[in-house]
DNA sequence: AAGAAGAGACCGAACGTTCTCCCTCGCGAA
DNA sequence: TTCGCGAGGGAGAACGTTCGGTCTCTTCTT
């Protein structure tokens, strides 16, 4: 087979293991799921489960890491290009709506993971925390160059928007709501003269 | 909404048990808390928990079904004696951020419920949608009392703030939150003429 | 020969639920 | 007034299932 160029970090059965549980985690829940459903949608035994996580919370963290490289790149690539700080913030809107309309969205998978782990001393709380702190950094620079005033109050309304969005998303018409979601963020662009 | 049991007869071991189950489900969420852990708490045994609800599942919907009526209470007052829309909107927006500020405040009982039951179909997750429903209804009717435009676009739009306001109040300084939400609120009103 | 993976038994604990037994209290009938 | 009876509640055993996790053994590949 070609795995020869992935590396030896990653094995196949590994592979089939996260996939599955990012799947079913962010379909269905974290604590509703057993690891006896993941191994046995991931065609692995348990043992190789605990041969590459220590465990169910190391599996979830997995899940959420690789979550956030995926965000991190798709916020990446959609700014890349775009000729101003204020289309970069569009393109933002853009993938965010992009999601919020794709099949199978369920909502953020930070926000529903940190509603199934509220003690923030918990990992996985805190990997909620982080992956949030970059975004809301990310964007509070972006708006910073639209305009002259501090972006501060801006970006908190962005996220604010945007946690919204992906909460409502997956429990009513999708349409409406990236529509919302949009006109929102080119309120928050006009305010600061773009 | 959920049991049986009418109002009338509401015994001090039930209203113990409903206290409980409030506190624990809104503060660790609702399947990380077992059975045992609740009518050990409320000092009732197995059997009552049984007797007066007929499983789990019950009590959960009792539990909302009580943040239900607690929160259109909490709306029908703060709108009571308001002197325009205007100001009726702009109370139930520090009703909502004097949750976000309140102590033990942990997001929205509803959105936290709803990301552990994301199956449309279980009467948990339906019981969300209905509250969801009557939040955006009331809201929007209210909005259309301000200017003549049709208010569907703003009542999405408060009721998406609000979300992404109480989803995040329990992540981070609820202070800025509470002050951004608010900001929002007028900033929709703003354009509606008020 | 060595390491990864499969197969599956096994563990103690927790899960939601049902069950029996006994005690207490209130209320209507005698 | 007293009796009895049923409902509500306490105490706890027990149900079968599932949980996350560990174990041994074999098979396959390199």
């Amino acid at each position: 087979m070609s795995e020869g160029t992935e590396g030896s970090s990653t094995s196949a059965p590994r592979a089939r293991l996260l996939d599955t549980a990012t799947r079913i985690f962010y379909a269905e829940g974290i604590h509703s799921v057993g690891v006896d459903r993941i191994i046995s949608e991931a065609q692995v035994t348990r043992a190789t489960l605990y041969r590459h996580f220590t465990g169910k919370e190391d599996l979830v963290l997995a899940y959420l890491d690789r979550a956030d490289r995926g965000i991190r790149a798709g916020i990446e690539a959609a700014r890349a290009g775009e000729p101003s700080a204020a289309d970069a913030v569009r393109a933002i809107g853009r993938f965010i709506t992009g999601g919020i309309e794709s099949t199978g969205f369920r909502g953020c998978a930070f926000l529903n993971a940190v509603a199934e782990y509220p003690d923030p001393a918990h990992p996985i709380h805190q990997a909620v925390l982080a992956h949030r702190q970059w975004f809301l950094d990310t964007v509070t620079e972006l708006l910073a160059q639209v305009g002259d005033r501090p972006a501060e109050e801006a970006g908190r309304h962005f996220v604010m928007l945007r946690d919204g969005a992906m909460a409502s998303g997956c429990l009513s018409d999708p349409k409406p709501i990236a529509e919302t979601f949009l006109l929102g963020v080119e309120g928050i662009l006009r305010a600061r003269g773009a």
